[in-house]
Formats: structure tokens, C-alpha cells, sequence
DNA sequence: TACTAAGCTCTTTTT
DNA sequence: GAGCTTAGTA
């Protein structure tokens, strides 16, 4: 069958060849229609695998062979690296001028056109991106100033609504002209939302600041409000692309349709069996309803799947094919049938952590392939610890990609933040980070009193800071302190004119006694942090040396962009790696051997998904990508029980295992292996690995023990001691933790270091769980 | 004002 | 497991 398909392929181009430019060689018969078929409106629906990505890149470089100058074409896609990446091999094809193609997501390219044009719609130039964290801030400061319930007032749930409104278009304004949305708010005794989105909006706007949404919002609002400005980005952008389609909202779809209202050349590129981001506002009939929006429009179809093998690919259609919102297509293979699936069965978590870093080891050795051939992949972050633990036994190299960033550690954010201030000092979310970090006098009553102020004027807290001298009365004796940190910033701004990114990073870093404040912490944690501050001063200037990037080298500039980046799109150097990462982010990536785990019932598919139908059908749709990911061999495991918040749950396999037919399925149960219990036997007295006591919540659930460090600690105040583990804090001592020993004392263990002796730690509760 | 002890809560996916 | 909050102490 392999051998056909090539020899077809081979047929067709010998056929077609007088018929085609010979760049478009590459492609098979399909594939070349699209990308010869450069005007007016077109879809084209991939299926997994089926070279969607080879055919935008050719289709656009046909578009510039034509003629057509590349800066008149925008392409968008779902990650900063696809783009990156798509544009070198366009570069490969038609040479240098693919560095002018607008290219990017549509949070990137929507924030560089906003930064030209944010004045016309009263934002500063160098307006503030904010990020989740700031975003969720800003609102728990407006739940706190109108004095409401919190645990009612949920800072993720308003978040949440707000953003769903945005991302169909709805302002504040128009939210309370929506009798849907006023009476599910008031039956769920949360009136008041729609005052917490205005105020949240008025502040971001004070602040000159956007969040992710306002990228997509405000680049509409600029279209709709200033006809100029669409007409002036209609002409410029003769060619559109969409890639990842299926996963457009309402708002995105909207500014698209506005750009190719003139020219009418769209393409849009997806496969609906792909659409997993509907919590994002992504809705699957945008895809679906495309054809009603251009009744002339060219569809064409790519089945044939080129990446894995049939065994693969049929199981994975007969996964979708229990979806009932599709669109009709029939993915096809000629490649080899390849190995059967593996169904393999662990006991615990930690087990199945022990079982796939097993197979990684084995298959590595015996077929000799790469680390960066495996990937193991979850629906949740949270996830990945007991695999991590499992390869770093195995000393087997491994990233992780997703949960907490670079960007997301406290250190760089307080540094970002102060680069933000020097920007734009209207930004609220970076002050009240900075303005007693490092500490200079400036408490939490100080802050909240000039929170309180800012709110009245309806100014920034900086603009209240500026002006100081005539609110002493209420600041009090902090005037003097407020006064310094003024003029302190000030003159980092005044830096702005003479001196580029990273001279002014470097002078930031040293003036605001930051960098100092972290070396002067010689605790593992804290010579970490300085390293991770230097890095940062160190992407500053490369930033700045980087003369390949068309964009101005502005600080402005630099955190745009980390305020985009994904962790996908850091290129770390090309090491070779597993890959562990959610199922989400795994969308337009291939392995040769795939691990899906965590394959239970209420985790994949998530119990909050099985409420609707559409849900559920989303959640297979995402099983559908994960399976789809491997090329040659791919493993689905569960555990039969898992740890959450510290209690053992027994778990169900997931019922998509048994959607999948049969003759596919290899299943490799054994229950030789033993159950490794994470907590010792009492008799020895010692806590297990990784395990210790509780001193914050007594509970019989939860066997582990979390020691507080230090509420200064921000970013970890909770951690578990281990045996073996060094540590080294002014209350646990310095040196190797040898022991934790019951005390005999129900509230007292005994911790016995390497060096510096023992020290006894007092507990509130101490309970052992026997399993075995 | 800074820090700690002890308690509570959350738990999907991402630009 | 991890983060956050609050009450109380230094």
C-alpha cells in the first residue's frame, strides 16, 4: 500500500507537471488545487496529518511568485512558533521578502496593529498588556472597594463571564441590556456583575491597559469606530489566512470578515474534529457555517493522513465518528499498519509514572531512537509530577511545557513590572507589585489608602503618587517614602529617550536595589532567583542585539512580546527531550511514540465536561488530537486509583478506551507489580519519602505532610520534606534533611539534618496510614 | 510593620 | 499539592 501511494503520487506530478509551478511539487493533487487557488473565498478542511501546514506555506508562497508583495498578506496562526516556522520555509522557497509577511496569532498581530493605532481609540501607545493574574487583580481590588462577598464574588468565575461577553462582542454597556445574562447572574445571587465589568473596564482604561480579550475587542471596536483604519488594513491585506479555523470566536471571526470585506480572499484552514478551545469562546460553527457566509466558495478536502500508521488512523476515526457534529469527511492512510495500540493498566499514579518512563527506557534502547521522539501527554498540568519523578529515576531528559512559566515566576514578574512602571506608569497592577518591593517603607495600609484615593479620583494610583504633596494629609508619614519611590521611577523614564532596552533593564535592576535584595538571599531558592533575574537582563540584550527582527528594539517592544509568548514558543535549544505537555498543547505536533495517560473516567474525559453533550463530544474531539499526534506507536494508560488533595480515589478506565474497536486495542495488564505505598509503616517511625506531616490542616484524608516554609516564600509557602532533600532556611536549618522521625508526640516530629543536627518541628496533627 | 502559625479553599484546557 | 488568608505575636 505504501509503495501505491507513492507510486500515485509519482503518476500525478509526472501528469500535472506542465500544468504547475515545479515549487509546488511537494504537493499532492488536493493539496495543490488549494494552493493554486489563491482568489476569492476558500476552505480548506484538514484532517490530522494530512499536510495542512505544507499546504499554507506553499499556498502563500505561490501568492508572493505571483507578484503579490508579501507585506500584503497576513497570515494567522494559533502559536508564535507555527508562524516563526512557517515563514522559514516560505523563506526557503521565495527567498528574503517572506520576512515581510504579517504573521503571527491573532493576539500578536491584533497588538501590533493596536500599537499604531491605539490613540484613535484613547489608549497610549505603549499600552500595558495584562495577563490572567493582573486581570484577576484588577477585579478582586473592584470586589473588595464595592465590599461584596468574595466567596460569592468569584474572582475566576467573574473573570470568566467577562471574558465570554467580550469574546462575543458584548461591552459592559451592552451586558446590562441583555435580559439573559442580568437574570443567570441574579438567580445565582451574583448581581452585580455587570458594575464589576464596567469598573473593571474604566480601570483597565485608566491604567492603559488591555487584557487578552481587549486585543481582540478593541482591534474590532478600531475597525467598526474608524472607517480610515479598516480601509487602510483592507487594502493592505489582500491575502488572509486562518489557520486553526475551528478554534476562532465570534470576535475574531468579526475582525476577519471586516479585512477581507473588500478583497474577498480568505482562506480559512481547520478541521472541525480538531475544535477543542470552545472555553475560549471557539465556537465549532464558525467552521460549519463558513459556506453560508460565502455561498462561492472553493472547498477543498484533505483526507489523506501522512503521518501514522492505518492502525492509527483508523482507530482514531472510529473514535470520531461518535461525534455527532461533524463534517463529512473520511480520513485515509496508504501508510503501513503499523503496531497495535497499547492498553496498559497501573495501580496508582505513581505506578503509571514507573510503567511509561519503563517503555521509554526499553524502546530507546532497543530501537535507538531519540528522547525527543517520546511524548507524554495529559489533560491537566498537574499531571506530570509522578512522570517527571519516574524519568528523572531513569535519567531520562525531559521539558515540561506549559504550567508556570519564566515569565510566570515571581522574580521576573517583579522585574517585568518594574519595566512596565518606567513604560507606563499608569499601570496599577505593576505598581502595587513594586512599590514596597524590595521593601521601602511603603506598608499594605499606606497602599490600600492610595488604591482608595486613585478610586475616587478615578486616576491611576500613580497619578496619586505624582502628586503626593496634596494628599499628605491622608498618606500620612509615608509622603516622604511615596516621594522617594516617585522620583526613583522618574528617573528611570527619563532613561527612556538616551538609552536603549537593556541599558535601562540593567540600571533598573541595580537602582531598585532588586538585584541586590536577591543576592543578598543565599538560599537555594534565592540564588535561583538571581540567576533567573540575570537571565532575564540577558534576553534583554539579546533582544536588543537581535538585528534578524523588523521590530524596534523598545522596552515597550520586548514586553509585548513576552506578554505573547507561549511556552511553546521558546525555543529552548534544541535539546534532545521527552515532551510532556496537555493534550491542548499538543495540537500541530507529531512524535513517532505517543503516551496518552491519565486515561479515567471524570479526569479525561473531565468530569466538568460531562454535563452536555457538546461538552463531551469536545472532550473526544480532544482524545481525538492526542491520538493523532503519534506517528508509529502509541500507548493509552490509567490508573485504577489516583492521589487527589491527598485522598486515594479508586478510578474508572475512560470510556473512550472502549469506543475505540477492538482489533486495534493490545491490552498488557499485569498485577505483578506491587502497589509501592507513599506512606512507611508505622513501626519504623520514619515517614516516607516524600512524605511528612501536615502542620497546616489536621486531616484524616491527608497522610502527606505540608510544611509551611514562609509566608515570604510567595511563590511556594507549602512544601514537602523529603528524605535526601537539601534544604536550607533559617527555621528547618542548613544541610541534608537524613530523617523525619515521629516523636512519639502526636504534635512534635523530629527532623534530623546533616549538618546542622536536629531540630524539632511542632505539629498539629500527625497520622499514619497503613494501606498495606 | 514584619513575620508566623494555623486554617481554608481550589482542582481543565490557553492567548 | 499548593496557594492564600487571617489572627495573633514580635
Amino acid at each position: 500500500m505504501l509503495f501505491f501511494g507513492k507510486r500515485l503520487n509519482l503518476y500525478l506530478a509526472i501528469m500535472s507537471i506542465n500544468s504547475h509551478p515545479p515549487y509546488l511539487d511537494k504537493l499532492n493533487e488536493v493539496q495543490r488545487e488549494a494552493a493554486l487557488c489563491i482568489n476569492g473565498p476558500v476552505m480548506i478542511i484538514a484532517g490530522a496529518g494530512s499536510g495542512k501546514t505544507r499546504v499554507l506555506t506553499y499556498r502563500i508562497a505561490h501568492i508572493i511568485k505571483q507578484g503579490v508583495d508579501a507585506f500584503n498578506v497576513l497570515a494567522l496562526t494559533f502559536t508564535n512558533k507555527a508562524a516563526k516556522e512557517m515563514k522559514n520555509r516560505i523563506e526557503a522557497v521565495v527567498g528574503a521578502e517572506a520576512r515581510n509577511l504579517w504573521m503571527g496569532t491573532f493576539h500578536s498581530v491584533f497588538a501590533k496593529i493596536l500599537r499604531i493605532e491605539a490613540e484613535r481609540i484613547g489608549y497610549p501607545r505603549d499600552f500595558t498588556i495584562y495577563d490572567t493574574d493582573d486581570a484577576k487583580s484588577v477585579i478582586k481590588s473592584i470586589v473588595k472597594e464595592l465590599n461584596l462577598d468574595d466567596k460569592l464574588y468569584k474572582v475566576g468565575l467573574i473573570y470568566n463571564r467577562i471574558s465570554n461577553a467580550k469574546n462575543s462582542l458584548i461591552t459592559a454597556k451592552e451586558y446590562i441590556t441583555i435580559p439573559e445574562l442580568m437574570e443567570a447572574d441574579a438567580s445565582s445571587g451574583r448581581p452585580l456583575i455587570s458594575k464589576i465589568f464596567a469598573m473593571y473596564q474604566l480601570k483597565c482604561f485608566k491604567a492603559g491597559a488591555m487584557d487578552f480579550d481587549d486585543l481582540l475587542v478593541n482591534t474590532f471596536k478600531l475597525f467598526k469606530e474608524h472607517v480610515d483604519v479598516l480601509y487602510k488594513y483592507q487594502h493592505k491585506f489582500k491575502y488572509i489566512m486562518v489557520d486553526e479555523y475551528q478554534d476562532t470566536n465570534l470576535c475574531q471571526y468579526m475582525i476577519i470578515k471586516k479585512l477581507a470585506a473588500m478583497n474577498q480572499n480568505i482562506c480559512v484552514v481547520g478541521d472541525d474534529s480538531q475544535s477543542i478551545y470552545s472555553f475560549r469562546g471557539a465556537n465549532i460553527q464558525n467552521i460549519l457555517n463558513f459556506e453560508k457566509d460565502y455561498p462561492e466558495l472553493n472547498v477543498f478536502k484533505l483526507e489523506n493522513n501522512y503521518r501514522s500508521t492505518s492502525t492509527i488512523v483508523n482507530a482514531s476515526s472510529s473514535i470520531i465518528a461518535n461525534n455527532k457534529e461533524k463534517l463529512d469527511k473520511r480520513i485515509y492512510t496508504d501508510n503501513a499498519e503499523g503496531d497495535k495500540i497499547k492498553v496498559v493498566r497501573a495501580l496508582s499514579d505513581n505506578e503509571e509514572g514507573r510503567m511509561v518512563a519503563q517503555s521509554i527506557f526499553e524502546e530507546k534502547n532497543t530501537l535507538h531512537i531519540a528522547n525527543s521522539d517520546f511524548a507524554i501527554l495529559y489533560r491537566t498540568n498537574a499531571q506530570s509530577r509522578s512522570f517527571e519523578e519516574a524519568l528523572r529515576k531513569n535519567n531520562i531528559p525531559y521539558r515540561v511545557y506549559g504550567g508556570t512559566s519564566f515569565y510566570q515566576r515571581k522574580e521576573i514578574k517583579d522585574m517585568v513590572a518594574y519595566l512596565r512602571m518606567v513604560v507606563n506608569p499608569n499601570d496599577d497592577e505593576a505598581l502595587k507589585r513594586i512599590i514596597n518591593y524590595p521593601a521601602r517603607k511603603i506598608g499594605n495600609t499606606t497602599v490600600d489608602r492610595l488604591t482608595l484615593l486613585a478610586s475616587e479620583n478615578e486616576c491611576s494610583i500613580w497619578e496619586i503618587v505624582k502628586n503626593n504633596t496634596q494628599h499628605a494629609a491622608e498618606l500620612g508619614n509615608s509622603v516622604a517614602h511615596i516621594r522617594d519611590f516617585y522620583i526613583m521611577i522618574q528617573s528611570f523614564q527619563s532613561m527612556l529617550v538616551s538609552k536603549n532596552a537593556y541599558e535601562i533593564a540593567e540600571y533598573v535592576a541595580k537602582q531598585s536595589t532588586l538585584l541586590k535584595a536577591l543576592y543578598e538571599d543565599k538560599t537555594v531558592e534565592g540564588v535561583s532567583r538571581h540567576e533567573n533575574v540575570m537571565e532575564l537582563l540577558n534576553g534583554i540584550k539579546e533582544f536588543t542585539e537581535d538585528d534578524t527582527n523588523e521590530n524596534d528594539k523598545t522596552i515597550s517592544q520586548f514586553l509585548q512580546d513576552i506578554a505573547l509568548l507561549t511556552d511553546a514558543d521558546k525555543d529552548k535549544e534544541n535539546k534532545d527531550t521527552v515532551t510532556l505537555m496537555t493534550i491542548h498543547s499538543s495540537k500541530g505536533l507529531e512524535f513517532k511514540h505517543v503516551y496518552v495517560v491519565g486515561l479515567e473516567e471524570n479526569l479525561f474525559p473531565s468530569q466538568l465536561s460531562l454535563n452536555s453533550r457538546q461538552e463531551l463530544e469536545e472532550e473526544r474531539r480532544l482524545f481525538y488530537v492526542a491520538v493523532t499526534r503519534a506517528e508509529e506507536k502509541l500507548t493509552l494508560s490509567f490508573a485504577t486509583s489516583r492521589f487527589k488533595y491527598g485522598n486515594l480515589i479508586p478510578c474508572e478506565p475512560s470510556r473512550f478506551i472502549d469506543e475505540i474497536e477492538n482489533k486495534y486495542l493490545e491490552f498488557s495488564y499485569s498485577n505483578t507489580i506491587k502497589m509501592e505505598l507513599p506512606i512507611a509503616k508505622k513501626e519504623s517511625q520514619t515517614f516516607g519519602k516524600g512524605y511528612g506531616m501536615n502542620v497546616g490542616k489536621p486531616s484524616f484524608s491527608r497522610p502527606s505532610a505540608q510544611i509551611q516554609i514562609s509566608a515570604n516564600f510567595k511563590e511556594s509557602n507549602t512544601a514537602n520534606l523529603t528524605a535526601g532533600q537539601q534544604i536550607e532556611h533559617q527555621r528547618f536549618g542548613k544541610g541534608v534533611v537524613v530523617s523525619i522521625q515521629d516523636t512519639g508526640d502526636n504534635r512534635k516530629a523530629l527532623i534530623k539534618f546533616s549538618e546542622a543536627g536536629e531540630k524539632t518541628l511542632v505539629l498539629k496533627f500527625a497520622k499514619l496510614m497503613i494501606l498495606e
